[in-house]
Formats: C-alpha cells, structure tokens, sequence
DNA sequence: GACTATTTATAAGG
DNA sequence: ACCTTATAAATAGTC
C-alpha cells in the first residue's frame, strides 16, 4: 500500500466480509463488483502474458456492453498453430529454450500425421501419384513419445545461430524462410490429432 | 489467511519484492510463476463469472503444454449470438433486470439491420419475391438509440409471467417458443453490425 | 508441494 | 461513478 496519499481516514471502510461465491443478489452492487473485478481479470491476464511469455485470448460477454470485453485488444482468434508459429520463430531467432522442444513436437507429431493421412488417402486411391514416396512411410507411432532432444541440447545463447553444433538436421528444420514456415503449418489438414505431451513433466 | 495450520516459521520466507512487468529471464521460476498465476487467472475468471453472472472464454496457449488451458471447461466459442440466447431466456424466465435490457436492443437492432438487407437486396434485383414485405420499410436509423423501455418497466418478481401490463407488444415478442428464439438469433447474417450501446449509461 | 511475508485485489462506505 | 481504506486474497521466495 502506498504511503504518499493524504491519510484521511474513512470511518466505514470495512470490507471484512469474505467472498462468498454466488451471483451478487445486488445489481447495483454485481456491477460494481464486476467492473472492478474485470479490470483485475485484465491486469492479470496481461500480468501473465508479460511475466511468462504466453499467448492468451479472453473474451467476456456482460449485459453492461452490446460489445464483448476482448483481451488482447486485437481480436485474434488464437490457435495452437497460429501460437506455435510465433513461438518458434521467438525460438530460433532469440534463444535456444528446452522447454520450447514441446512445441516443435507438436509441429513434428502435426506433420507425421498429415504424411500418414496423404499416404492412407493414396493407398486408398490405390494411387501412384502421391506426393509422399513410400519410402518416407514412417516406422515410428506418431503418438509415442518422440525422443527429446532436450537433453541433448546444452543450453546457450547464440543469436541467430546458424551453426549450432548439434542436430544439424534438427537445424534444418528450423530454417525455414516465413513462407515456408506458414507453409508447413497452414497446410495441416488434420485435426483432432489426439496430441499427448511428450514431456512428462509438462503440466496440463 | 488460515490460521489453523501448524505454525512452522520460515527463515526466509520473504517476498518482499514487488512484481516488476518484464519477462522472468529464469526459466524455471518462470514455469513455476506460470503455474501460480494460471491458476490464479483461472480461479478469478470463474469468481467473475460466479458472482456477477457473465459468459466468458478464457484460452492459454503455453510452451509448457500441447494443449491449451481452456476456461471454461467446455470448449465453447462463445459468440455475442450465443451469449444473448442464454442470458435473455434466463431473462424471460428469471427476472425482469433493466440491465439485460441493453441485450433485447441488441437484438432488435439486429433484426432491424437484417430487415434492412433483405429489403435491400429485393431492391438491388428489382425483386417482388421480397419475404418482407416493403411496407415494414422501417423509418428509424438502426444504428439511432433505440428508446430505453427501463424507465417505463418497473422492477417486479414476476416468474415466468405471461401477464405483465406494460408493453404487450415488447412481451409478446419475447414470448417466443425456443425454436422461434433460436431462429430469431440464428439467421442473422450481418455481420460487423457497427453496434453501439443505446444505453449511455453502460459501460464499455 | 508446502509455507509465510508481503504485495495486490477488492468490498464497503463516502 | 470515482476515491479511500481495511481486510481478504494472491503470490515470490524459500524450504
């Protein structure tokens, strides 16, 4: 509490009572309540998206506003795709995080069952035309756990690197110009992917 | 905080900083702050949406999970439309509040917006075969206030009454059956509806 | 995961 | 509706 405001004291500002968690009978009373407690919902969402660096939608629907309250401010309809997009370009660009490899797991686990789905609709065309050899057809269940490469990986901190040492492969991957980054993710076509995270200390 | 806890005291169980809004550079309390402020978030999301009875969607994209934290549980993407349906049936059945009344207008101007493009487009083609027929042409803006019908409504306890005295006509449009309502709400097909609030007192 | 000192949020009153 | 303050609630740092 601030100490530099003139200290006059208010003879009935006792708010002793705990919250009792049930819809305010009071409109007058649910409404203050609520503009208070929108501002503090607010705050804190930006709180969190600022502290940890995570990507959030919250949209709140009142009778106080024919629009709804939307944080961001920007409408974004926020998608995993859409979040791992920017995630991982954060990851290349900025820092090597291991806690970052979740999200690249999606977009491997995504992409393995976008070849599966392309190889099954071709087996089922008997085609011949597909755009995925037979010889790619993977060996491996796209919902086991993929190998982490985090332990694999020290830490460090170059910038822009294009020569880390490990997982050249790995790297290549990643250095996908914008095009074919949006590419890769805007064309799956698969949903409902049954996704499990692959790390066991991941918090669901 | 409780007291009926065993009272161990910690030599150093000081969090006397402040929070400075900046990215926590250590990852492993940003994880750990993550998972404080997530449920925190959480927790205040479902306080507001308890006590002061609004819908909300609260969506959390972090590296730490594939999937999204989803509030509420359900995922649902609540849309204005939708929104309105709920909160004016609970309306109808529950209680006759001034403050839902800024729905109803969101409602009508839709519906006014809508008439309008209909008629409009049976104009553009020089159509005859108009569902709406031209003498419903209405003369108002549906972008003007609409009157507010609160001051002439007062406040009652009447439970599921069909039988109101003031305003017949608005009563009877509300006195929809639920197929009736939800056509009422589904066929909009204006979008960007340039809605402002026709109560200046709200909020926004 | 647990605990507590402190900061932060907020209910009630002006 | 905005300001203030006393208290409740959240949480940073530590074990």
């Amino acid at each position: 509490m601030e100490f530099n405001k003139k200290p006059i004291f208010y003879k009935f500002a006792i708010p002793r009572k705990k919250v009792i968690l049930s819809l305010i009978e009071n409109e007058t009373e649910r409404k203050v309540s609520y503009k208070k407690r929108l501002i503090g919902l607010l705050k804190k969402a930006e709180e969190l998206s600022t502290l940890c660096d995570v990507e959030m939608a919250l949209i709140v629907y009142s009778p106080y506003s024919d629009e709804p309250k939307v944080f961001p401010n920007l409408v974004v309809m926020v998608t995993k795709e859409e979040f791992t997009k920017k995630r991982i370009k954060k990851f290349i660009s900025i820092d090597m995080n291991l806690f970052y490899l979740n999200d690249l797991s999606y977009v491997i686990k995504k992409n393995i069952l976008l070849i599966r789905k392309i190889m099954k609709e071709n087996d089922d065309d008997e085609g011949s035309t597909s755009n995925v050899p037979h010889a790619m057809t993977p060996q491996i269940d796209p919902l086991a756990e993929i190998p982490s490469m985090g332990a694999s990986i020290p830490r460090n901190n170059y910038q822009n690197s294009t020569d880390i040492p490990q997982s050249p492969s790995f790297i290549d991957l990643l250095n996908l110009n914008d095009d074919d980054f949006v590419t890769l993710l805007d064309d799956l076509s698969v949903n409902n992917a049954n996704d499990q995270d692959s790390n066991p200390s991941n918090n669901k």
